[in-house]
DNA sequence: GTGTTCACTGAACAGTGTTTACTTTTGCAA
DNA sequence: TTGCAAAAGTAAACACTGTTCAGTGAACAC
């Protein structure tokens, strides 16, 4: 099966272009054309690789929560839930600040509607937010919270590095300064672990 | 000043139609040309009004921030700062929920660029954040919390709200059964108010 | 009545995603 | 090696998009 080789590198190609095209200029300078003549190839060419355009960005979607998963991985193995807890929040935030872009892929960009259908581009994702909940319930477990409401907890602590990280993404933070926007940023972060100590 | 008058009453119905197919149909189905057939002009009619569509969208944002304003308005006239935190909250996620294809275009739709010199558009989300940083610096003031670092009060407590709108918005909780969805977001605004109590 | 201004149109331009008929290349069996 | 079918790729079209611009017709001023 040489050719199902070819189909796969191909595929490879296309979706690196994408990838390519998609930091420098965004999800509309990502375009079918823009790809095609990338990879020297012409538009209709990309159909006979991706049935459309919302099954690409489906591709793009696990490629970058592969690099999340990576990113975040070396919080994975500390064996305190606790101190786990929060390098894992601290990683997750530091991948939103380095891959601006690719968080907006993951969280931010209102892909296509069939998106929803397709559930394998969501095993990375569920996998992730599996590990934090149970991160949080072994927190639980271990009476690290006086709470015992594992889903609200996990629940809240997302909501404060997602809308962090999303705040930033999106460029909601003009009313400060350029310069304090990371370091307010830190302060934040550690207000809720601080926050969350006496959870 | 007839024509004035004339001229302001297409503005406001151009914009009414933009808005009616934002609503209905996203960013992407609010075009020049769909506008322009709702009105009954010319799809060229609408660029005597409205420079380009990036500046159309800058009076709809203005418009949506207005009906946050007035949505939220109730929790300004209350007496005692913290209970207007906590109610000036829970307004906002109630804005949210209600008009998640307002709350959209003020915070998670990627505006033309061009956005961001525009100061006017902003003035009204300047307002509300005043207000809101004001109220937090009087809960500093009346020693509500422990910390004094009124900045990242405020951020920490904006971004939580924030991600807790979008997650919902942008459907990004759907591992949570949707009956389960509006319940959680609701036990965890009461978590981080308490959380926020021992601040 | 003539001239000017203004609101508006319709066609064009360059771009988009997508489909389809057609051509080229490839791989394999006779 | 030849012949042929299947796969791979192209070019052109369709229906969209934002935007511009020459032209049209009506209203108004002198």
């Amino acid at each position: 099966m040489v050719t199902e080789g070819k189909k796969e590198d191909v595929k490879r190609r296309i979706l690196d272009a994408a990838m390519e095209l998609f930091r420098e200029k965004g999800y509309e300078g990502m375009s079918i054309r823009n790809i095609a003549e990338q990879i020297g190839y012409s538009p209709g060419a990309i159909y006979l690789y991706y049935k459309d355009k919302s099954e690409l960005f489906y591709a793009l979607s696990f490629e970058a929560a592969a690099v999340k998963r990576d990113h975040v991985a070396s919080a994975m193995g500390i064996e305190d839930p606790w101190e786990r807890l929060v390098e894992f929040g601290r990683r997750y935030i530091d991948f939103g600040f380095n891959h601006p872009d690719l968080y907006d892929l993951l969280f931010l960009t209102r892909g296509p509607m069939a998106y929803i259908e397709n559930q394998e581009c969501w095993t990375l994702g569920i996998a992730s937010h599996s590990f934090f909940v149970q991160t949080v319930q072994d927190c639980v477990d271990k009476r690290y919270f006086k709470s015992t409401d594992t889903q609200a907890i996990a629940y809240t602590l997302w909501c404060h590095v997602h809308g962090l990280v999303s705040l930033f993404v999106r460029d909601r933070m003009r009313m400060y300064p350029e310069a304090e926007r990371e370091a307010l940023a830190g302060r934040s972060f550690a207000m809720i672990v601080k926050m969350a100590e006496c959870l």
